[in-house]
DNA sequence: AGAAGTATGTTGAATTTTCAACAAAAGGTG
DNA sequence: CACCTTTTGTTGAAAATTCAACATACTTCT
């Protein structure tokens, strides 16, 4: 378990504990390690939702299939990332997604509602781990209600707008770097790539902004 | 306060709580009742979000103004139910939204810190509430996370479709009820609504499904 | 039952998006 | 620097959405 604890503390999950309370915490939160090849599941649609996930090592994706069987991927998760946290929190009878290991990974698996039920021994790190969840469920939250702000504008230039104008918001500044290439903006924006670049070049004519590569600023 | 036990039994945030206790809590966690005329602000945005509110009489509107100045109503709030909870979780140093009184109103105002900070005399009933509250804002995070699949669709058809689909499995059955008429369901999706009319009808007809009203039947 | 008002369905024109194919620019490598 | 690859920009045709206007159904109220 030591070996993990570079990760351990690049988690917000864990911020605010120090490793040797956090190892006394383990067992008190069924904290354990799982190996997983490639390709295997790491958790199963349909399964009742008690865990939440942490990638130590390697990368897991989260896996949707939809009502016509089309698999989709839903998100990478990475090292010191958490999966599964907002159907263990929401207590779902059955997870909506698998999670599937993308390489050879370890992962930690943490039983929800012994985080969630204060502990006999009512250690104060507990409390920690609980407002940090609930932080980062709420953080989550936001960044949904962001991608809903976007993608229910009707055009193409109102889904780009808003999200440069949310962006230049966030970053205080009309001079400003997103995090995306042309293609994944499209991809984030739900549009066309082409569409999005003749749009952006039509705002640059307009004087609206400028734009270099991914850097922008709103006149 | 007396008055309001009705509306707090109907909360989720206090369920598995009893009043008295709740009463013996309400110091704890900063809670004060407040009085707003129609109009009034409850909340402004720009200032930290450092609270969670309850409507207890009456209605708040959640508004937002954009880049534009454009306001747009982003949720009617009534009694029993939450606001500001995500904003007050995530920590975020100004809110990004306003919170208007829509008739005279009378509402709960929580200290979020004094509710995830476990207090002195360390009240199981304190526990019991961050874990409504867990739930609660992943909750909405899955209700999020339904509109994002139904919003990255393309076409109306597709758009649709994942909604109804998604019904049929939250209902468990091919035969459901929506609660949504054309117009709000059209919101819903992000979509026109005489497209939707014309897509639900060519469904019928290409014998997808059968729909009467608000109510659909998937073949 | 009749009238008025609301909700839903239908249609065609205008607008917008998507799609495909290619051109131009930028990055990386020997 | 030349070559190859990836990313970005451009264009026109096809497909889909929106918009406006109207027809039809359904409710409600008297």
């Amino acid at each position: 378990m030591r070996e993990f604890y570079p990760i351990f503390e690049q988690c917000p999950l864990f911020y605010g504990i120090s490793m040797p309370d956090l190892q006394a915490m383990m067992g008190c939160i069924g904290g354990h390690v799982l190996a997983i090849r490639k390709g295997q599941h790491v958790l199963h649609e349909g399964q009742p939702a008690t865990h939440i996930g942490m990638v130590l090592q390697g990368s897991v994706q989260l896996v949707r299939v939809d009502y016509y069987g089309n698999r989709s991927i839903v998100a990478h998760v990475g090292p010191a990332q958490l999966f599964g946290e907002t159907y263990a929190c929401a207590n779902v009878p059955a997870l909506p997604i698998s999670v599937v290991a993308d390489t050879d990974s370890q992962v930690l698996l943490m039983d929800c509602r012994r985080i969630t039920t204060s502990c006999s021994n009512a250690c104060s790190f507990h409390n920690q781990i609980i407002f940090n969840l609930l932080g980062l469920v709420a953080q989550k939250n936001l960044m949904y209600d962001h991608k809903i702000q976007v993608t229910s504008q009707r055009t193409t230039r109102e889904k780009l707008m808003t999200y440069l104008l949310n962006q230049a918001k966030l970053q205080g500044t009309s001079h400003f770097t997103i995090p995306y290439d042309r293609q994944s903006l499209a991809d984030y924006l739900e549009v066309d790539r082409s569409g999005l670049s003749a749009e952006i070049s039509k705002l640059r004519k307009e004087g609206v902004l400028q734009s270099k590569k991914n850097q922008f600023t709103l006149l």
